[in-house]
DNA sequence: TTGCTCCTCACGTCACGTGAGGTGGC
DNA sequence: TTGCTCCTCACGTCACGTGAGGTGGC
């Protein structure tokens, strides 16, 4: 076996197989996470090694980065761990395969508000930048002095983070 | 005082003062919620009533609300409490102003990470729903029979959610 | 021997949830 | 008296973070 035929990943002698470490990377997780998912039963070490540690095939990297995905997307691990037994828990394929559409698409509606939300909020963010941007540049000059009395900042159709944010404070 | 001139919400002889069950109700947020971020500092009743109970100002219902958006958003109460005190916690006007538009210009670009992310994965999602709906009602008759010969199912180019929530399990 | 990566407890943390038991006005 | 809303502890939960102390191959 050349150096070339060496696996990319899980290096020393575990074929194909990641280490908890390698996982982690692959993953942008940790070591406390691979470990917890597995504990959960998100994932499974294909074997362990001589020396106890956990080594796992490509397809357990798979599920890792789906589950942390999901999990990013607002899904708790059991809702996960549903998803994941879904097929296996129905009784044939047909029955598998409808649920699975409705649960999906019932996730695809929450987070399609989810991203509606944020883009909301980003918006808000955004356009209270750039109040703070025009006034630190006051054509008036008045910036900080005489606020109250500009139309700008006197308006009450502020964002409301401006509003919240920007105020003169107790 | 005629009916028509009572306060819209915070009944009972409070004025515009809102009680924590409006501060919840309004905010779509529990009790323990409002109390947990008055705990936190984050918001601060106007007084309490003869009887003990908090009476919270419009404003700090719009506090209360924009924390929960931002803390939607992935911001932690500290964030959140950075946030509401930085105006304060800075020398002058110029320097808020400036240190404000950095903190937001920053968390926009998260949110905007998160907005792709999120779209990213919900097309997924809806690429793997459009597969078993297409399965479902397969020309060939074969589902779920046969699949293992299907071009569909055997192709390595699945949404990677297909390949992990709809395979051939242990 | 040192440094690295892994291991197993096990306690800590954050943002609340969830009773338990009590109060005050219709 | 009953029902409703509020109150204060205080313990529980979820998804990990964070040491403490130990192992095994270069």
């Amino acid at each position: 076996m050349t150096d070339s035929e060496l696996p990319a990943v899980g290096q020393p002698g575990y074929g194909d197989l990641l280490t908890t470490g390698d996982m982690a990377r692959l993953s942008e997780s940790t070591l406390r996470t691979v470990r917890f998912y597995e504990q959960e039963g998100l994932i499974e070490p294909a074997r362990r090694s001589s020396c106890g540690h956990r080594l796992f095939t490509g397809r357990e990297l798979m599920k890792l980065q789906l589950a942390l995905d999901l999990r990013e997307a607002g899904l708790s691990v059991q809702n996960i761990k549903d998803l994941f037994c879904l097929k296996a828990d129905c009784a044939c394929p047909e029955e598998a395969s409808k649920r699975m559409s409705n649960v999906l698409n019932e996730q695809i509606d929450t987070m399609q508000q989810k991203i509606a939300k944020l883009r909301k909020l980003r918006e808000e963010l955004t356009a209270m930048v750039s109040v703070l941007t025009e006034c630190q540049s006051c054509d008036e000059g008045n910036f900080p002095l005489t606020c109250e009395n500009c139309d700008v900042m006197g308006s009450p159709q502020l964002p409301r983070a401006l509003q919240v944010l920007w105020h003169e404070c107790e």
